[in-house]
DNA sequence: CTTAAAAATGAACAAACGTTCATTTAACAA
DNA sequence: TTGTTAAATGAACGTTTGTTCATTTTTAAG
């Protein structure tokens, strides 16, 4: 057999990524082999690679994806509408606070691997999510800068503030407070 | 070269565990190989196999000690003497909470590890360190009860109570509500 | 002093790993 | 209808994996 008839290339690129990270979730991403995860799709170990060029590359598909949903999903969230509806500070951080929390309790597998397989990427790869996470971190930050300038909101510091949101990722993964 | 002059194989099992302990910390327990092991302890690949049968023997070994050393710990810190001056359910609980914070904040890679890698254990290995985190979880349950008993602690659920600790696990390890 | 056990070596093994490739078939554009 | 690209196969490649083993040296016991 070869190709299979009524294929579409984009529905086989979803099906290995969403059956990688049920995968990398439960055992982790150095257990989880190449044909583990082709098995899973329902395809042989060689049609992997006409969608990603490396085992590495369907990881960084999965948390790339993930941080750019999330940034698009609160841009969707804090529409015009919503931001004249949400003008003080302390509005926008409970928008802030029920939007990040009902989004990532919809998708626990992909915040679990998200936190924990940070390790497993190599090094330009771990960038590039950092940025993304800090974008998001930074709408954070904004809106605690605005609350302060309001007087609705007081922090010590800000910065800190903000990282306690960061702090799920020291949880996960300790060894990062020494960079 | 064979057999070094003045080495004791308690030594170098002890060793081995300190290391290994530090590379599964780091990098996961699959993504970690023997070789990487022996030369963190400065050793051939084949010496591993005198003091541990597998690899998985050597995650066990790391699991085990620490709950047992966190068992004796508490039964050490909890003397007669302790007893007797804490004898209410809330001076009970109190010591208790200290005990298990400080503990757990002095060995940061070893808890890490023994919530991160209960996935990479073998189901049998997975039951033992499971009884072990029960028996510890027993007493704070205890202490409970006692505390209800006593009418100083009210508790809607003393079972869910003392889950608040076993939460822990859950956040590194979602897919063990399907359990 | 002799001997058995303990500790280490490092080459070797079979299995599994990520990845490549020649090949085949389906989809699609010209 | 023809030619090109996309998608899949599955055997194969070189590497790495966990583990074994014959051998050597040290320790420790009788």
């Amino acid at each position: 057999m070869a190709r299979p008839a009524g294929i579409k290339g984009k529905q086989t690129r979803q099906r290995i990524l969403s059956n990688s990270l049920k995968l990398f979730a439960r055992s982790g991403y150095a257990a989880v082999s190449m044909r583990e995860i082709a098995e899973a799709v329902g395809v042989g170990p060689g049609a992997l690679y006409n969608h990603f060029a490396t085992k590495q590359h369907i990881l960084m598909a999965i948390m790339e994806e993930h941080m750019r949903a999330l940034l698009a999903a609160y841009a969707e969230n804090t529409t015009p509408t919503n931001e004249a509806k949400n003008d003080t500070a302390t509005a926008k951080l409970e928008a802030f606070v029920r939007f990040h929390i009902s989004y990532h309790i919809a998708l626990p597998d992909a915040v679990f691997l998200s936190y924990m397989e940070l390790r497993a990427l190599e090094p330009e790869n771990f960038k590039i999510i950092e940025d993304l996470r800090r974008e998001y971190e930074a709408i954070l930050k904004q809106i605690l800068h605005l609350g302060v300038q309001q007087k609705q909101i007081r922090v010590e510091d800000i910065h800190v503030s903000a990282m306690v949101h960061r702090a799920n990722m020291y949880i996960f993964n300790p060894d990062l407070f020494l960079l």
